[in-house]
DNA sequence: CGTTTATTTGAAAACGCTCAAGCTCTGTGG
DNA sequence: CCACAGAGCTTGAGCGTTTTCAAATAAACG
Protein backbone atom coordinates (compact mmCIF):
# COMPACT_ATOMS: atom_id res chain seq x y z
CA UNK A 1 0.00 0.00 0.00
CA UNK A 2 1.35 3.25 -0.77
CA UNK A 3 0.63 6.42 1.12
CA UNK A 4 -1.02 9.70 -0.47
CA UNK A 5 1.86 12.45 -0.43
CA UNK A 6 3.83 9.14 -2.20
CA UNK A 7 1.11 8.41 -4.84
CA UNK A 8 0.85 12.22 -6.08
CA UNK A 9 4.21 12.27 -6.30
CA UNK A 10 4.98 9.23 -8.16
CA UNK A 11 1.89 10.39 -10.51
CA UNK A 12 4.37 12.86 -11.34
CA UNK A 13 6.92 11.26 -12.65
CA UNK A 14 6.78 11.07 -16.33
CA UNK A 15 6.68 7.28 -16.70
CA UNK A 16 2.81 7.17 -14.80
CA UNK A 17 2.13 10.90 -15.88
CA UNK A 18 0.19 9.49 -19.01
CA UNK A 19 -1.66 6.83 -18.01
CA UNK A 20 -5.08 5.61 -17.06
CA UNK A 21 -6.43 5.95 -13.24
CA UNK A 22 -6.90 2.23 -13.79
CA UNK A 23 -3.39 1.40 -14.63
CA UNK A 24 -2.09 3.73 -11.50
CA UNK A 25 -4.48 2.69 -9.21
CA UNK A 26 -3.42 -0.96 -10.06
CA UNK A 27 0.03 0.17 -8.73
CA UNK A 28 -0.54 2.17 -5.66
CA UNK A 29 -3.14 -1.17 -4.48
CA UNK A 30 -0.45 -3.30 -4.91
CA UNK A 31 2.78 -1.41 -4.97
CA UNK A 32 4.34 -0.89 -1.39
CA UNK A 33 7.10 1.76 -0.37
CA UNK A 34 9.56 -0.12 1.98
CA UNK A 35 12.54 1.67 3.77
CA UNK A 36 16.00 0.71 3.20
CA UNK A 37 19.20 1.60 5.34
CA UNK A 38 22.13 2.31 3.53
CA UNK A 39 24.07 -0.01 2.36
CA UNK A 40 21.26 -2.60 1.91
CA UNK A 41 21.14 -4.65 -1.31
CA UNK A 42 17.72 -4.50 -2.55
CA UNK A 43 18.46 -7.26 -5.36
CA UNK A 44 21.17 -9.13 -7.27
CA UNK A 45 21.90 -10.21 -10.73
CA UNK A 46 20.31 -12.93 -12.09
CA UNK A 47 17.86 -12.93 -9.69
CA UNK A 48 14.33 -13.12 -11.82
CA UNK A 49 13.03 -9.23 -11.81
CA UNK A 50 10.06 -9.44 -9.91
CA UNK A 51 9.58 -5.63 -8.97
CA UNK A 52 9.59 -2.25 -10.88
CA UNK A 53 11.64 0.10 -8.49
CA UNK A 54 11.06 3.54 -8.11
CA UNK A 55 13.08 5.98 -5.88
CA UNK A 56 11.53 8.12 -3.91
CA UNK A 57 14.01 9.45 -1.67
CA UNK A 58 17.71 8.73 -0.73
CA UNK A 59 20.04 7.27 -3.74
CA UNK A 60 20.74 4.16 -4.86
CA UNK A 61 23.33 2.33 -7.05
CA UNK A 62 22.84 -0.50 -9.97
CA UNK A 63 26.20 -2.26 -10.20
CA UNK A 64 27.20 -5.66 -11.43
CA UNK A 65 29.71 -8.17 -11.60
CA UNK A 66 31.50 -10.89 -9.04
CA UNK A 67 33.12 -10.11 -6.46
CA UNK A 68 36.54 -9.78 -7.66
CA UNK A 69 35.79 -6.89 -10.75
CA UNK A 70 32.62 -4.84 -9.43
CA UNK A 71 31.75 -1.82 -11.38
CA UNK A 72 28.87 0.89 -10.95
CA UNK A 73 26.68 1.58 -13.65
CA UNK A 74 23.88 3.82 -12.91
CA UNK A 75 23.10 6.06 -9.57
CA UNK A 76 19.53 6.71 -9.39
CA UNK A 77 18.13 9.62 -7.27
CA UNK A 78 14.54 10.75 -6.54
CA UNK A 79 12.32 10.18 -8.95
CA UNK A 80 13.83 7.99 -10.78
CA UNK A 81 13.05 4.62 -12.34
CA UNK A 82 15.17 0.98 -12.85
CA UNK A 83 15.28 -1.76 -14.24
CA UNK A 84 12.25 -1.66 -16.36
CA UNK A 85 13.59 -3.00 -18.79
CA UNK A 86 14.45 -6.56 -17.36
CA UNK A 87 10.45 -6.53 -15.64
CA UNK A 88 9.22 -6.07 -19.30
CA UNK A 89 11.11 -8.86 -20.35
CA UNK A 90 10.39 -10.54 -17.54
CA UNK A 91 13.78 -11.74 -17.62
CA UNK A 92 16.55 -12.04 -14.67
CA UNK A 93 18.44 -8.42 -13.65
CA UNK A 94 21.56 -7.68 -15.24
CA UNK A 95 22.28 -5.37 -11.84
CA UNK A 96 22.12 -5.83 -8.98
CA UNK A 97 21.69 -2.89 -6.86
CA UNK A 98 22.23 -1.34 -3.68
CA UNK A 99 21.35 1.49 -1.33
CA UNK A 100 23.88 4.32 -0.46
CA UNK A 101 22.19 6.02 2.31
CA UNK A 102 19.02 5.25 3.52
CA UNK A 103 16.01 5.03 0.87
CA UNK A 104 12.48 4.90 0.21
CA UNK A 105 11.87 2.71 -2.57
CA UNK A 106 8.51 2.38 -4.86
CA UNK A 107 8.28 -1.76 -5.48
CA UNK A 108 5.64 -2.34 -8.20
CA UNK A 109 4.62 -5.68 -8.82
CA UNK A 110 6.40 -6.86 -12.26
CA UNK A 111 3.25 -8.24 -13.60
CA UNK A 112 0.96 -5.54 -13.08
CA UNK A 113 3.61 -3.44 -15.20
CA UNK A 114 3.28 -5.66 -17.68
CA UNK A 115 -0.72 -5.95 -17.65
CA UNK A 116 -0.75 -2.50 -17.83
CA UNK A 117 1.28 -2.11 -20.36
CA UNK A 118 -1.04 -4.40 -22.94
CA UNK A 119 -4.52 -3.06 -21.51
CA UNK A 120 -3.10 1.09 -21.52
CA UNK A 121 -2.03 2.49 -24.55
CA UNK A 122 -1.05 5.84 -22.78
CA UNK A 123 1.20 4.04 -20.33
CA UNK A 124 2.47 1.67 -22.87
CA UNK A 125 3.98 5.03 -24.87
CA UNK A 126 5.44 6.37 -21.41
CA UNK A 127 7.35 2.99 -21.17
CA UNK A 128 8.01 2.73 -24.83
CA UNK A 129 9.58 7.02 -23.93
CA UNK A 130 11.22 5.69 -20.82
CA UNK A 131 13.16 2.71 -21.84
CA UNK A 132 14.07 4.72 -25.34
CA UNK A 133 15.75 7.50 -23.01
CA UNK A 134 17.78 5.04 -20.63
CA UNK A 135 18.81 3.14 -23.62
CA UNK A 136 20.05 6.06 -24.88
CA UNK A 137 21.81 7.20 -22.07
CA UNK A 138 23.45 3.71 -21.87
CA UNK A 139 24.73 3.88 -25.20
CA UNK A 140 26.56 7.67 -24.20
CA UNK A 141 27.84 5.53 -21.16
CA UNK A 142 29.37 3.27 -23.64
CA UNK A 143 30.64 5.49 -26.43
CA UNK A 144 32.13 7.43 -23.27
CA UNK A 145 33.99 4.28 -22.36
CA UNK A 146 35.37 3.87 -25.45
CA UNK A 147 36.78 7.11 -26.64
CA UNK A 148 37.65 9.03 -23.79
CA UNK A 149 40.05 8.45 -20.77
CA UNK A 150 39.61 8.14 -17.63
CA UNK A 151 40.87 11.83 -16.94
CA UNK A 152 38.44 12.95 -20.05
CA UNK A 153 35.36 10.68 -18.58
CA UNK A 154 35.46 12.70 -15.12
CA UNK A 155 36.23 16.22 -16.97
CA UNK A 156 32.85 16.12 -18.27
CA UNK A 157 31.09 14.05 -15.44
CA UNK A 158 32.32 17.51 -13.31
CA UNK A 159 30.58 19.57 -15.99
CA UNK A 160 27.57 17.56 -15.98
CA UNK A 161 27.17 17.86 -12.30
CA UNK A 162 27.86 21.51 -11.95
CA UNK A 163 25.21 21.88 -14.76
CA UNK A 164 22.71 20.19 -12.13
CA UNK A 165 23.94 22.00 -9.35
CA UNK A 166 23.01 24.95 -10.56
CA UNK A 167 26.35 25.84 -12.28
CA UNK A 168 28.00 27.60 -9.95
CA UNK A 169 30.98 25.97 -10.78
CA UNK A 170 30.56 24.80 -6.88
CA UNK A 171 30.40 20.92 -7.34
CA UNK A 172 29.63 18.77 -4.39
CA UNK A 173 30.26 15.41 -4.73
CA UNK A 174 27.59 13.32 -3.45
CA UNK A 175 28.50 9.99 -3.32
CA UNK A 176 31.97 8.36 -2.20
CA UNK A 177 34.55 8.87 -4.55
CA UNK A 178 35.53 5.15 -4.70
CA UNK A 179 31.75 5.03 -6.11
CA UNK A 180 32.35 7.70 -8.54
CA UNK A 181 35.35 6.16 -9.60
CA UNK A 182 33.46 2.78 -10.48
CA UNK A 183 30.98 4.96 -12.05
CA UNK A 184 33.50 6.27 -14.50
CA UNK A 185 35.08 3.07 -15.14
CA UNK A 186 38.28 3.83 -13.11
CA UNK A 187 40.00 2.51 -9.87
CA UNK A 188 39.66 4.81 -6.86
CA UNK A 189 43.72 5.21 -7.31
CA UNK A 190 43.17 6.60 -10.42
CA UNK A 191 40.09 8.79 -9.83
CA UNK A 192 42.49 10.09 -7.40
CA UNK A 193 45.33 10.74 -10.25
CA UNK A 194 42.80 12.00 -12.12
CA UNK A 195 41.81 14.59 -10.16
CA UNK A 196 45.44 15.81 -10.22
CA UNK A 197 45.38 15.59 -13.82
CA UNK A 198 42.62 18.07 -14.03
CA UNK A 199 44.28 20.40 -11.39
CA UNK A 200 46.17 22.54 -14.10
CA UNK A 201 42.72 22.74 -16.41
CA UNK A 202 41.09 24.68 -14.20
CA UNK A 203 39.59 22.91 -11.16
CA UNK A 204 40.43 22.77 -7.18
CA UNK A 205 40.06 19.83 -4.66
CA UNK A 206 38.76 20.36 -1.09
CA UNK A 207 37.56 16.72 -0.08
CA UNK A 208 33.99 16.32 -2.04
CA UNK A 209 33.80 19.33 -3.06
CA UNK A 210 35.17 20.87 -6.42
CA UNK A 211 35.45 24.01 -7.42
CA UNK A 212 35.78 24.96 -11.21
CA UNK A 213 38.05 27.77 -11.29
CA UNK A 214 38.31 28.28 -14.63
CA UNK A 215 35.65 26.49 -17.03
CA UNK A 216 37.38 27.48 -20.23
CA UNK A 217 40.09 26.14 -19.58
CA UNK A 218 38.41 22.49 -18.40
CA UNK A 219 36.01 22.54 -21.37
CA UNK A 220 38.56 22.62 -23.46
CA UNK A 221 40.35 19.67 -21.51
CA UNK A 222 37.41 18.20 -21.41
CA UNK A 223 35.89 18.74 -25.12
CA UNK A 224 32.47 17.84 -24.17
CA UNK A 225 30.54 16.25 -26.93
CA UNK A 226 26.63 16.64 -26.46
CA UNK A 227 26.09 13.32 -28.14
CA UNK A 228 27.91 11.45 -25.17
CA UNK A 229 27.24 14.29 -22.54
CA UNK A 230 24.07 15.57 -22.77
CA UNK A 231 21.46 13.84 -20.39
CA UNK A 232 18.59 12.70 -22.12
CA UNK A 233 15.66 14.87 -21.71
CA UNK A 234 11.94 14.25 -21.61
CA UNK A 235 11.02 14.30 -24.57
CA UNK A 236 8.41 17.61 -25.15
CA UNK A 237 4.96 17.55 -24.52
CA UNK A 238 3.47 18.21 -28.03
CA UNK A 239 5.52 16.80 -30.77
CA UNK A 240 8.70 18.86 -31.99
CA UNK A 241 8.48 20.82 -35.26
CA UNK A 242 11.57 20.02 -36.24
CA UNK B 1 7.45 0.90 -52.58
CA UNK B 2 8.70 -2.42 -50.96
CA UNK B 3 8.30 -5.53 -52.73
CA UNK B 4 5.77 -8.56 -51.63
CA UNK B 5 9.18 -11.26 -51.02
CA UNK B 6 10.74 -8.48 -48.78
CA UNK B 7 7.21 -7.76 -47.67
CA UNK B 8 6.75 -11.44 -46.29
CA UNK B 9 10.27 -11.09 -44.56
CA UNK B 10 9.96 -8.57 -42.96
CA UNK B 11 6.56 -9.20 -41.33
CA UNK B 12 7.83 -12.10 -39.98
CA UNK B 13 10.46 -9.83 -37.99
CA UNK B 14 9.47 -10.07 -34.63
CA UNK B 15 9.09 -6.31 -34.56
CA UNK B 16 6.47 -6.33 -37.30
CA UNK B 17 5.23 -10.13 -36.32
CA UNK B 18 2.41 -8.25 -34.16
CA UNK B 19 1.26 -4.92 -35.39
CA UNK B 20 -1.92 -4.94 -37.36
CA UNK B 21 -2.70 -5.17 -40.75
CA UNK B 22 -2.89 -1.68 -41.48
CA UNK B 23 0.08 -1.05 -39.89
CA UNK B 24 2.32 -2.56 -41.94
CA UNK B 25 0.38 -1.99 -45.22
CA UNK B 26 1.37 1.65 -43.69
CA UNK B 27 5.21 0.79 -43.11
CA UNK B 28 5.12 -1.02 -46.82
CA UNK B 29 3.63 1.60 -48.96
CA UNK B 30 5.95 4.83 -47.48
CA UNK B 31 8.87 2.71 -47.10
CA UNK B 32 11.00 1.79 -49.30
CA UNK B 33 13.90 -0.83 -49.89
CA UNK B 34 17.11 0.64 -51.57
CA UNK B 35 20.57 -1.72 -52.18
CA UNK B 36 23.63 0.91 -51.37
CA UNK B 37 27.27 -0.40 -52.21
CA UNK B 38 29.93 -1.44 -49.91
CA UNK B 39 30.58 1.38 -47.86
CA UNK B 40 28.16 3.73 -48.01
CA UNK B 41 27.40 5.89 -45.35
CA UNK B 42 23.78 5.46 -44.40
CA UNK B 43 23.15 8.71 -41.73
CA UNK B 44 25.50 10.20 -39.36
CA UNK B 45 25.26 11.03 -35.68
CA UNK B 46 23.32 14.03 -34.86
CA UNK B 47 21.48 14.22 -38.12
CA UNK B 48 17.81 13.85 -37.29
CA UNK B 49 16.90 10.29 -37.24
CA UNK B 50 13.97 10.18 -39.80
CA UNK B 51 13.61 6.91 -41.15
CA UNK B 52 14.17 3.53 -39.30
CA UNK B 53 16.15 1.27 -40.73
CA UNK B 54 16.12 -2.78 -41.53
CA UNK B 55 18.88 -4.68 -43.15
CA UNK B 56 17.33 -6.85 -45.44
CA UNK B 57 20.45 -8.17 -47.09
CA UNK B 58 24.48 -7.37 -46.05
CA UNK B 59 25.83 -6.10 -42.79
CA UNK B 60 25.82 -2.38 -41.30
CA UNK B 61 28.43 -1.14 -39.35
CA UNK B 62 26.77 0.83 -36.53
CA UNK B 63 29.88 3.74 -34.91
CA UNK B 64 30.55 6.31 -33.91
CA UNK B 65 33.24 9.58 -32.29
CA UNK B 66 35.09 11.93 -34.36
CA UNK B 67 37.74 11.26 -37.09
CA UNK B 68 40.44 11.01 -34.13
CA UNK B 69 39.11 8.36 -32.72
CA UNK B 70 36.07 6.22 -33.76
CA UNK B 71 34.23 3.18 -32.60
CA UNK B 72 31.89 0.15 -33.61
CA UNK B 73 29.01 -0.13 -31.64
CA UNK B 74 27.41 -2.83 -33.30
CA UNK B 75 27.35 -4.54 -36.12
CA UNK B 76 23.74 -5.67 -37.83
CA UNK B 77 22.94 -8.62 -40.32
CA UNK B 78 19.97 -9.62 -41.80
CA UNK B 79 17.00 -9.61 -40.53
CA UNK B 80 17.79 -6.56 -38.24
CA UNK B 81 16.55 -3.00 -37.16
CA UNK B 82 18.60 -0.35 -35.99
CA UNK B 83 18.17 3.16 -34.42
CA UNK B 84 14.80 2.35 -32.77
CA UNK B 85 15.33 4.08 -29.87
CA UNK B 86 16.10 7.72 -31.79
CA UNK B 87 13.06 7.35 -34.05
CA UNK B 88 10.59 7.06 -31.39
CA UNK B 89 12.22 9.86 -29.34
CA UNK B 90 12.45 11.59 -32.59
CA UNK B 91 15.97 12.73 -32.00
CA UNK B 92 19.05 12.65 -33.80
CA UNK B 93 20.52 9.80 -34.04
CA UNK B 94 23.86 8.49 -31.74
CA UNK B 95 25.56 6.28 -34.05
CA UNK B 96 26.39 6.39 -37.63
CA UNK B 97 26.23 3.92 -40.39
CA UNK B 98 27.26 2.36 -43.00
CA UNK B 99 27.45 -0.57 -44.98
CA UNK B 100 30.57 -3.58 -44.82
CA UNK B 101 29.18 -4.65 -47.80
CA UNK B 102 26.42 -4.43 -50.53
CA UNK B 103 23.12 -4.01 -48.43
CA UNK B 104 19.71 -4.09 -49.16
CA UNK B 105 18.20 -1.55 -46.82
CA UNK B 106 14.41 -1.20 -45.47
CA UNK B 107 13.69 2.21 -44.78
CA UNK B 108 10.60 3.03 -43.20
CA UNK B 109 9.48 6.90 -42.50
CA UNK B 110 10.05 8.09 -38.66
CA UNK B 111 6.77 9.69 -38.21
CA UNK B 112 5.06 6.23 -39.65
CA UNK B 113 6.45 4.61 -37.11
CA UNK B 114 5.62 7.00 -34.31
CA UNK B 115 1.96 7.04 -35.93
CA UNK B 116 1.78 3.09 -35.70
CA UNK B 117 3.00 3.25 -31.99
CA UNK B 118 -0.12 5.57 -31.31
CA UNK B 119 -2.57 3.52 -32.97
CA UNK B 120 -1.79 -0.01 -32.86
CA UNK B 121 -1.15 -1.83 -29.66
CA UNK B 122 0.19 -4.98 -30.98
CA UNK B 123 2.77 -3.01 -32.42
CA UNK B 124 3.99 -0.73 -29.35
CA UNK B 125 3.65 -4.02 -27.76
CA UNK B 126 6.43 -5.26 -30.21
CA UNK B 127 8.07 -1.97 -29.72
CA UNK B 128 8.86 -2.31 -26.25
CA UNK B 129 10.14 -5.46 -26.34
CA UNK B 130 12.48 -4.91 -29.28
CA UNK B 131 13.36 -1.63 -27.11
CA UNK B 132 14.09 -3.76 -24.17
CA UNK B 133 16.07 -6.36 -25.78
CA UNK B 134 18.16 -3.69 -27.41
CA UNK B 135 18.93 -2.10 -24.02
CA UNK B 136 20.15 -4.80 -22.22
CA UNK B 137 22.16 -6.01 -25.25
CA UNK B 138 23.57 -2.68 -24.65
CA UNK B 139 24.27 -3.46 -21.02
CA UNK B 140 25.91 -6.03 -21.82
CA UNK B 141 28.73 -4.80 -23.93
CA UNK B 142 29.03 -1.78 -21.20
CA UNK B 143 29.85 -4.68 -19.01
CA UNK B 144 32.24 -6.22 -20.75
CA UNK B 145 34.07 -3.33 -21.35
CA UNK B 146 33.97 -2.47 -17.67
CA UNK B 147 35.16 -5.29 -16.29
CA UNK B 148 37.17 -7.28 -18.87
CA UNK B 149 40.39 -7.04 -20.60
CA UNK B 150 40.43 -7.05 -24.43
CA UNK B 151 41.67 -11.01 -24.55
CA UNK B 152 38.52 -11.80 -22.85
CA UNK B 153 36.47 -10.15 -24.84
CA UNK B 154 38.18 -11.36 -27.46
CA UNK B 155 37.68 -14.90 -25.82
CA UNK B 156 34.32 -14.55 -25.30
CA UNK B 157 33.20 -12.94 -28.75
CA UNK B 158 34.96 -16.48 -30.48
CA UNK B 159 32.70 -18.62 -28.23
CA UNK B 160 29.53 -16.45 -29.37
CA UNK B 161 30.75 -16.62 -32.87
CA UNK B 162 30.82 -20.30 -32.59
CA UNK B 163 27.78 -20.77 -31.10
CA UNK B 164 25.96 -18.61 -34.04
CA UNK B 165 28.00 -20.55 -36.62
CA UNK B 166 26.63 -23.72 -35.40
CA UNK B 167 29.42 -25.15 -32.84
CA UNK B 168 31.72 -26.42 -35.11
CA UNK B 169 34.57 -25.36 -33.28
CA UNK B 170 35.19 -23.56 -37.01
CA UNK B 171 34.45 -19.68 -36.71
CA UNK B 172 34.60 -17.80 -39.56
CA UNK B 173 34.64 -14.02 -38.50
CA UNK B 174 32.97 -12.13 -41.41
CA UNK B 175 33.89 -9.08 -40.84
CA UNK B 176 36.92 -7.25 -41.28
CA UNK B 177 39.30 -7.73 -38.42
CA UNK B 178 39.97 -3.87 -37.60
CA UNK B 179 36.08 -3.29 -37.47
CA UNK B 180 35.98 -6.28 -35.24
CA UNK B 181 38.72 -4.76 -32.82
CA UNK B 182 36.76 -1.72 -32.78
CA UNK B 183 33.78 -3.72 -32.07
CA UNK B 184 36.03 -4.87 -29.43
CA UNK B 185 37.12 -1.62 -27.84
CA UNK B 186 40.66 -2.05 -29.20
CA UNK B 187 42.87 -1.19 -31.88
CA UNK B 188 44.33 -3.58 -34.48
CA UNK B 189 47.21 -3.85 -32.82
CA UNK B 190 46.27 -4.89 -29.99
CA UNK B 191 43.59 -7.36 -31.40
CA UNK B 192 46.08 -9.03 -33.44
CA UNK B 193 48.27 -9.39 -29.85
CA UNK B 194 44.76 -10.91 -28.12
CA UNK B 195 44.69 -13.48 -30.92
CA UNK B 196 48.42 -14.57 -29.94
CA UNK B 197 47.57 -14.62 -26.47
CA UNK B 198 44.42 -16.48 -26.53
CA UNK B 199 46.85 -19.04 -28.80
CA UNK B 200 48.13 -21.03 -25.60
CA UNK B 201 44.26 -21.27 -24.87
CA UNK B 202 43.16 -23.31 -27.13
CA UNK B 203 42.65 -21.82 -30.28
CA UNK B 204 44.15 -21.78 -34.03
CA UNK B 205 44.12 -18.65 -36.26
CA UNK B 206 44.05 -19.33 -39.82
CA UNK B 207 43.11 -15.33 -41.64
CA UNK B 208 39.79 -14.91 -41.02
CA UNK B 209 39.43 -18.97 -39.90
CA UNK B 210 39.88 -19.10 -36.10
CA UNK B 211 39.54 -22.79 -34.78
CA UNK B 212 39.03 -23.61 -31.16
CA UNK B 213 40.73 -26.97 -30.77
CA UNK B 214 40.36 -27.07 -26.74
CA UNK B 215 37.19 -25.78 -25.90
CA UNK B 216 37.34 -26.00 -22.26
CA UNK B 217 40.86 -24.23 -22.37
CA UNK B 218 38.87 -21.14 -24.22
CA UNK B 219 36.22 -21.16 -21.90
CA UNK B 220 38.36 -20.99 -19.02
CA UNK B 221 39.89 -18.44 -20.04
CA UNK B 222 36.77 -16.56 -20.93
CA UNK B 223 34.86 -17.10 -17.91
CA UNK B 224 31.49 -16.61 -20.09
CA UNK B 225 29.44 -15.00 -17.77
CA UNK B 226 25.56 -15.31 -19.18
CA UNK B 227 24.61 -11.61 -17.87
CA UNK B 228 27.05 -10.65 -20.52
CA UNK B 229 27.49 -12.47 -23.32
CA UNK B 230 24.11 -14.97 -23.79
CA UNK B 231 22.38 -12.90 -26.84
CA UNK B 232 19.32 -11.21 -25.71
CA UNK B 233 16.85 -13.89 -27.03
CA UNK B 234 13.12 -13.42 -28.07
CA UNK B 235 11.10 -13.49 -25.13
CA UNK B 236 8.44 -16.90 -25.36
CA UNK B 237 5.19 -16.69 -26.83
CA UNK B 238 3.30 -17.09 -24.00
CA UNK B 239 4.08 -16.24 -20.58
CA UNK B 240 7.01 -18.50 -19.25
CA UNK B 241 6.11 -20.14 -15.72
CA UNK B 242 8.95 -19.40 -13.25
C1' DC C 1 40.15 9.53 21.76
C1' DG C 2 40.85 5.23 19.32
C1' DT C 3 39.23 2.33 15.66
C1' DT C 4 37.59 1.78 11.34
C1' DT C 5 37.02 3.25 6.71
C1' DA C 6 38.08 6.18 2.86
C1' DT C 7 41.42 8.59 0.25
C1' DT C 8 45.91 9.65 -1.37
C1' DT C 9 50.61 8.62 -2.74
C1' DG C 10 54.39 5.74 -4.35
C1' DA C 11 56.45 2.02 -6.97
C1' DA C 12 56.10 -1.76 -10.02
C1' DA C 13 53.75 -4.38 -13.34
C1' DA C 14 50.09 -5.11 -16.74
C1' DC C 15 47.65 -3.33 -20.33
C1' DG C 16 46.76 -0.72 -24.27
C1' DC C 17 48.10 2.74 -27.71
C1' DT C 18 51.11 4.88 -31.26
C1' DC C 19 54.46 4.74 -34.62
C1' DA C 20 57.02 2.34 -37.89
C1' DA C 21 58.31 -1.41 -40.61
C1' DG C 22 57.55 -5.75 -42.73
C1' DC C 23 54.42 -9.15 -44.30
C1' DT C 24 50.26 -11.14 -46.63
C1' DC C 25 46.59 -11.10 -49.47
C1' DT C 26 43.89 -9.34 -53.22
C1' DG C 27 42.78 -7.24 -57.27
C1' DT C 28 44.46 -4.87 -61.42
C1' DG C 29 46.93 -3.90 -65.41
C1' DG C 30 50.52 -5.22 -68.24
C1' DC D 1 50.23 -15.42 -66.08
C1' DC D 2 53.01 -12.37 -63.72
C1' DA D 3 54.24 -8.09 -61.51
C1' DC D 4 52.88 -4.67 -58.78
C1' DA D 5 50.15 -1.49 -56.05
C1' DG D 6 47.19 -1.01 -52.32
C1' DA D 7 44.94 -2.45 -48.37
C1' DG D 8 44.84 -5.15 -44.43
C1' DC D 9 47.25 -7.58 -40.97
C1' DT D 10 51.16 -8.60 -38.02
C1' DT D 11 55.24 -7.62 -35.32
C1' DG D 12 58.45 -4.85 -32.69
C1' DA D 13 59.72 -0.97 -29.84
C1' DG D 14 58.65 2.73 -27.00
C1' DC D 15 55.52 5.21 -24.42
C1' DG D 16 51.52 6.55 -21.82
C1' DT D 17 47.72 4.91 -19.14
C1' DT D 18 45.68 2.05 -15.84
C1' DT D 19 45.89 -1.39 -12.44
C1' DT D 20 47.83 -3.63 -8.49
C1' DC D 21 49.99 -3.83 -4.23
C1' DA D 22 51.64 -1.48 -0.27
C1' DA D 23 51.87 2.12 2.81
C1' DA D 24 50.81 6.65 4.60
C1' DT D 25 47.45 10.09 5.49
C1' DA D 26 42.94 11.84 6.28
C1' DA D 27 38.29 11.51 7.55
C1' DA D 28 34.28 9.34 9.85
C1' DC D 29 32.24 7.01 13.66
C1' DG D 30 31.44 5.15 17.90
Amino acid sequence: MIRPENAAEVRQLELFATGSETTFLSFTETGFVQRFPRGMVLFRENEPADFLHVVLGGTVELFAGSDKRETTLDIVRPVGVFILAAVLNDEVYLQSARTLEPSDILMIPAEKVRAAMDTDPGFARAIVMELARSYRRTIKDLKGMKLRTGAERLANWLLRADKEQGGTGEIDIRIEKRTLASRLGMTPENLSRAFSTLRPHGIEIDGSRVEIVRPDALIAFAAPDPLVDDPEVSPPAGRPGR
